[in-house]
DNA sequence: GTCTATATCGAGATAGAC
DNA sequence: GTCTATCTCGATATAGAC
């Protein structure tokens, strides 16, 4: 239901009311258990897709089998994308994680962060063994930053002022370079 | 009220209820009113609060007239400890910043947020002048994303791996250079 | 300043007619 | 597949005794 999960993201999950999705739909709100069994599962099926696809973009990124700083690009580019086509899911996942991450319902949001993590720990690490990236980089902590980075721009205004290859160059030069002019 | 504060962090506001509220002060929720005429004044007390200590880090930065650079790492170093001082605050502008903003007695809140904007977007501005910053930097956007990222740790738990200190080390070495090894 | 008791409202969800 | 009607629950807030 993609009109739930524009109202999820726009007002967050628990605000939204079954009653304004029925309204967005165009019918009353017990026409929508027709459909549905609880709010729940409406979360549940919009959450779900999301973390698939993203975890197929970053496993593909690494099957890829090229060097640390080559499978970090790609999976900045590639999860841009579909982050941006799950906006509303990530803007749930970012607003409600303590609602949605305490039921057992949806352990799998932890499961699917945890093996992100794994990947991006990995590459800091190789990429550091090869001497391309920052010896005293803390993997763990530079993760976290990168990753909650990377998430932030899909909090925004959908259809604003920077296209989604904007942002993400921006984000690009910022992750290899910083923002000083070269020497 | 610094127990509704945390509370309010990390449940959020609207699934914080007043009663949750008034077990953590030992009290009943009928009593709470006794001290606060509703609900909402008890999340503008704390954002108010909030809102003024960073903003005082953020003139006083400026004040002292120190080149972009400078004023930018003084503004990063000042306000990250009051970022983490004021975690609950930060927390709940981050999660429920549509239900405040939408609300004018929180309209403060976007003012401050702009005032905040000018800033670095002057600094910028100043440093491209100089120099000292790339040329093809976008104020606006690279703002955008400096802001949020500084919010980024302050969301974390609450005694966790890393001390401030290490965050704002880590995230200033991210902002001036990157991850690369330099060249 | 805290209690008991209660008013009022809006939420998620259900049952059964059409 | 959508409607009307309604149940049940938990939320904010109030009134007045102690």
């Amino acid at each position: 239901m993609v009109l739930a999960g524009e109202l999820f993201a726009e007002k967050g999950f628990r605000a939204t009311t079954v009653r304004e999705i029925a309204d967005a739909a165009g019918i009353l709100s017990g026409s929508l258990y027709h459909h549905f069994d609880s709010k729940e599962s409406i979360g549940d099926e919009i959450l779900q897709g999301f973390l698939n696809d993203v975890l197929a973009d970053y496993r593909a990124a690494v099957d890829t089998g090229d060097d640390p700083r080559a499978v970090l690009e790609t999976i900045v580019r590639t999860s841009t994308g579909t982050l941006a086509r799950h906006r509303a899911a990530l803007a749930m996942l970012q607003n409600d994680w303590t609602y949605f991450s305490g039921q057992p319902r949806f352990g799998y949001l932890r499961k699917a962060l945890q093996e992100i993590e794994k990947i991006w720990i990995t590459q800091f690490e190789e990429g550091k063994r090869a001497g391309v990236f920052r010896a005293d980089l803390d993997a763990k902590l530079t993760y976290r930053l990168l990753r909650d980075i990377l998430w932030i721009p899909v909090h925004w205004q959908p259809g604003n002022q920077w296209s989604t290859p904007q942002i993400v160059d921006a984000f690009l030069s910022l992750l290899f370079h910083g923002i000083n002019e070269k020497p």
